[in-house]
DNA sequence: CGAGTTTGACCCGCGC
DNA sequence: GCGCGGGTCAAACTCG
C-alpha cells in the first residue's frame, strides 16, 4: 500500500539541490525592501524564480530533453543511455535520420498477454511475417482523429518478448490517465498547502506520471503555502503562471511521443536515481521494458539528460 | 446492437 | 515486368 506519509528526504532525493537556493532567492527577494514588490519586474523575476522552482520539483522530461538526447545519442554514435524510470527506448536506425515518429520497444508480456500501454488500440490486421514463426498484429488508435499506430509481434529469440512499433502521434491523452483540468490541480496544489500530510491514497499513484504529478501538486502547495507565508497578497498572476507550468509539467510533454507503457510498464515501475533504483510494487506477472544488445536499434535514453 | 477481432483479398513498394 | 513481402481494407464474425 502506498504510504499516506509526507515523502521523506530519501523520497524526495531525486529534487535538485539547487532547489533550496532557488527558493532563498525567492525569499530574498521578498526581504529586499528596495524592491517595488508591484513592480512588473519584481512579478516576473519571481514568477521566473517559481518557474524554476517547478523545474526542480518535476525534473522529467520535456521535448528539449528529448532532442538532446538523441542527438547526444547519434552524435556517440549510439551508445547507451540510462532513462531517469529505468526504461530503454529503442528507435530505428532509419529513423534517426528522418527524426520521424517511429520507433520500437521490447517488452515482457503482462501476465494477461496484453500490454497496457494507456491507450486504447483496435487491431485492424494481422499478417504472418516471412522468416518469423509468430504473426505480426496491426493496431490504430481507436481515437479517430488520432493517427498512431502500433505494430506488435512476439520476439523470436524470446517468446514472452513482444516487439511493438509505434508510429505516429497521439493527439489525445490516454484513455485512462485522465489528467484533472487545471483548476483542479490548482486546487488540489492550494488544498495541499493547507494539509501537512499528503493524502496519497486519494490519488491512486501507481503510476510515475501520477507520482509526478502528485509530487508535482505537493512541492506546488508547498511553494504557495510558502507564498502565502512570505506574502499576503500573492498575485493572481503568479499563481496563474504556477497552475500553467504545474500542469503543463505534470502531464509531460512526452505524452505524444512516448506512450504511457514507457513511463509505466504495466505495473511494474522501476526509477533510477543515480546509482539507487527505487522500485515500486512490480508483481511477478509485471511487464518489463528492455533493450536487447543483439537489436539493430539505437538505444536512447530519453531521460538521460536529467541525470 | 455497437464495438472490437479475425482473416482473406487487395494494394504498393522494392529488388531482381 | 514480375514476383515477393509488408501494410491496409473490409466483410464476416464474436462478444458483452
Amino acid at each position: 500500500m502506498m504510504q499516506t506519509e509526507e515523502p521523506d528526504a530519501t523520497e524526495i532525493n531525486w529534487l535538485d539541490s539547487s532547489a533550496g537556493e532557488l527558493m532563498r532567492e525567492l525569499l530574498e527577494d521578498e526581504d529586499d525592501d528596495d524592491d517595488d514588490e508591484t513592480s512588473p519586474t519584481f512579478i516576473s523575476h519571481q514568477s521566473s524564480i517559481v518557474n524554476k522552482l517547478i523545474s526542480t520539483v518535476y525534473s522529467g522530461p520535456t521535448i528539449r530533453d528529448v532532442e538532446s538526447a538523441l542527438s547526444t545519442t547519434l552524435r556517440a554514435g549510439g551508445s547507451s543511455c540510462r532513462c531517469r524510470i529505468g526504461t530503454w527506448v529503442s528507435v530505428p536506425e532509419k529513423s534517426l535520420g528522418k527524426m520521424d515518429s517511429k520507433y520500437t520497444l521490447r517488452m515482457k508480456i503482462c501476465g494477461n498477454g496484453v500490454a497496457d500501454d494507456g491507450y486504447k488500440w483496435r487491431k485492424y490486421g494481422q499478417k504472418s511475417i516471412k522468416n518469423s514463426p509468430n504473426p505480426r498484429s496491426y493496431y490504430r488508435c481507436t481515437n479517430p482523429r488520432c493517427n498512431a499506430k502500433k505494430q506488435v509481434e512476439r520476439s523470436l529469440e524470446d517468446p514472452e518478448t513482444l516487439i511493438v512499433t509505434y508510429e505516429g502521434l497521439h493527439l489525445h491523452y490516454t484513455s485512462h490517465f485522465l489528467l484533472p483540468r487545471p483548476q483542479d490541480l490548482f486546487t488540489a496544489a492550494c488544498h495541499a498547502a493547507k494539509k501537512p500530510k499528503l493524502q496519497s491514497t486519494d490519488l491512486h499513484a501507481e503510476s510515475p506520471s501520477m507520482m509526478l504529478m502528485q509530487q508535482s501538486q505537493a512541492e506546488a502547495g508547498r511553494l504557495v503555502e510558502g507564498l502565502d507565508q512570505s506574502k499576503d497578497t500573492t498575485d493572481d498572476s503568479l499563481r496563474h503562471g504556477l497552475n500553467e507550468d504545474v500542469m503543463q509539467r505534470s502531464q509531460g510533454l512526452l505524452e505524444d511521443i512516448v506512450p504511457l507503457l514507457v513511463r509505466k510498464p504495466c505495473n511494474s515501475t522501476i526509477y533510477s536515481y543515480g546509482n539507487n533504483l527505487l522500485s515500486h510494487e512490480s508483481p511477478p506477472s509485471s511487464s518489463t521494458i528492455s533493450w536487447s544488445p543483439s537489436s539493430p536499434c539505437h538505444d536512447v535514453g530519453i531521460f538521460s539528460s536529467i541525470l
